[in-house]
DNA sequence: GATGAATGAGACTTCATTCAT
DNA sequence: TATGAATGAAGTCTCATTCAT
């Protein structure tokens, strides 16, 4: 999991005390979420004094929040760049299946590397507004139009059926998502053949929304 | 949602205070969550004492197991008992579709007259081991032996395609939970045309695993 | 000091429980300040659990509040109901001299009996807010302007000089309580002529105020 | 305000560094109190790390009594050195009067531009021993004795009447102190005509202990 | 001398739970 | 059965002080 911190943070200046907090208070809350955490046992997994951790997230809700805001952007960052979707598209791929399973298959690596991170953040965006906004700014700012003009873009080609855009989202998304949370939070230590999973999945996104 | 008591429970003895104490809490608790809420509020808005409530639930997380087991056994109840399965299935839904029809619309009228409940649970699930073992037997118990039994049912008929039960089963239940997700927790004041999404979803399903 | 809570509380109904918790912040508070005075230590010394001081004043603040602001509304109110002035001022005192005597005579007497209580006044006035508000309160709308019509009445009745009220004010007020604050508070313990301090503050006030 | 630490001070060796600690430790803890003034507060407004207080004063106590000692001294010295009084007193007032006068005069200067010092002086010394020793010194070491000398000269010039010196000091302390509170501490935006008051004061003061 | 990250004791406050009435 | 005052353990957070750099 220091992976994943590294890999979150590489461009911020963390403490190895601060590293040690985000490590044990990652741990604690995804295993028994926010409010059965307290701060006393945060300090005491990393190896530091309570005070410690004030020093760096002047409240516990601020650590929770820094922990789970940088998930959201990453979630969405590199599929959704603005010129990505412009630009890659069109050239990339050759057809709407083959979009997604390069993005199933992305998000599905990335989702592997950040199980913990996914779980806190499933799990306390429905009572955080903080978080709740961070979430809004990226889906409705950065993801939803992205994939809007990219469902657009293959419409056009006719490889979509003619359904509204929402319909089609909404097809899409509950069936990804439902796909990695059981694959990973619910039925995480069941084997798994992965490569038909996600071809199953596409299976039933192309039958919903494909045309034949 | 008095109704929604009433309905739950008709078959138990509940005084007026109890009653009270669970529609308070079951407000309060869908609102806040179940740590943002405490006893004494539930017994303010309830009108009772804080020691009643402790009089009817010993602890505060019993009155929390009192509030979400039914809606485990109640979601799962009318179309997974034995005898159902064995002897309507076959005779009163001539294919998969309408099986699949009649199954989303039932669960999804009781979803919309439950939201509050379902809101908890979902909360709640991954924190409570006593409500996840409700909620593991009530489904390794009776709803996917079910659901098997139809799933094989079917493809004996030839309506479904040759794939692992356990596929079938990943790719129906995140679709239509997500779609009742969707429609009653995350976007429930936008307006719906019911019927069509619901149709929507069947062919999502269908397109997944039913033959062509 | 039990008698000065019942004098003052007479009319609130407060618990033994309560009763301790007062008596108990009085003693360390006016001792030690409010910020050297822990609540814990005030439970410790009410006999009750700290948790009993939140169920009856919800901040540590609010029971300062509590202690203070009725003596400020006591230390003004006998001599200072609108009737009171209206009525009486002309009719009791035949001079300012006696009333001057009668004023200093009856607030000593209450400042005796309540010297922990005006400690604490004094010492935290500065400090909160809320304190402040209602001292001004009463001043602004009950002292100030009954001093001034008793300044007036006087005025006309030849025994004070043409001078300003406000000054007249500011001769008298800091007199009466320079002497008040070095008897109780200063020097308690010192043995003191107090027939003899009342009269020589008298003769100061009116040395600086009287017509000869 | 860096004046006044400059005249205060120019006896010690100060590092600029001292110099900016005790200027914002006085304007904090005069606005808002020793207890609410954190050091990181003091710090971060003089511009130097916490430590560095620290290193100067060995406790946020002794940083407090650096700051209010002085003004002790200062506010007796000038006036109450004891070859002043024994040499001057007599040649240079003619009378109790031009004495007072002078010494009102004099110090109300003082005062003017030591306002914040003041403030902190009053506030904290109900609370801090150290403090009150520091007073306690001054005052019956040097202030008292000298007043003292000075109230038995002019009596002997006739100019006092024969009270005890006791009560004649705590006619004239608390009517002295009163004035320059309210003037600069109560109502320091009012607009005031200085040397009105100032004759004011004085004859409150003779009205209580000068022969007619 | 100066820094500022780290400390840890202790402050205030919350709240599920108990129990005498 | 119902009450609600009382409890006390536990939680979050503050801050003067230390110390390695």
């Amino acid at each position: 999991m220091s992976d994943m911190i590294e890999t979150l943070r590489n461009d911020e200046n963390l403490t190895p005390k601060q590293i040690e907090i985000l490590k044990a208070a990652i741990e604690l809350i995804s295993e028994k979420g926010y409010y059965n955490t307290s701060t006393s046992e945060i300090a005491k997994r990393a190896g530091v004094a309570e005070g410690t951790i004030f020093r760096h997230y002047s409240t516990k809700k601020d650590l929770l929040v820094a922990i789970v805001t940088p998930v959201i952007s990453d979630f969405s960052a590199p599929f959704f760049a603005k010129q990505f979707v412009d630009q890659v598209f069109r050239e990339t791929y050759a057809n709407f299946r083959d979009l997604l399973y390069a993005f199933i298959k992305n998000r599905f690596e990335f989702a592997q590397s950040n199980v913990p991170l996914i779980k806190i953040l499933l799990q306390e965006l429905a009572f955080h507004p903080e978080i709740q906004a961070a979430y809004k700014e990226q889906f409705t700012d950065k993801v939803y139009p992205a994939i809007n003009q990219a469902i657009d873009f293959y419409k056009q080609k006719g490889e979509l059926r003619d359904l509204p855009n929402e319909t089609i989202i909404r097809t899409m998304v509950p069936t990804i998502l439902g796909f990695m949370m059981t694959r990973f939070i619910l039925k995480p230590d069941q084997t798994w053949d992965d490569e038909a999973e996600i071809k199953q999945t596409i299976d039933v996104i192309m039958g919903g929304v494909g045309k034949t």
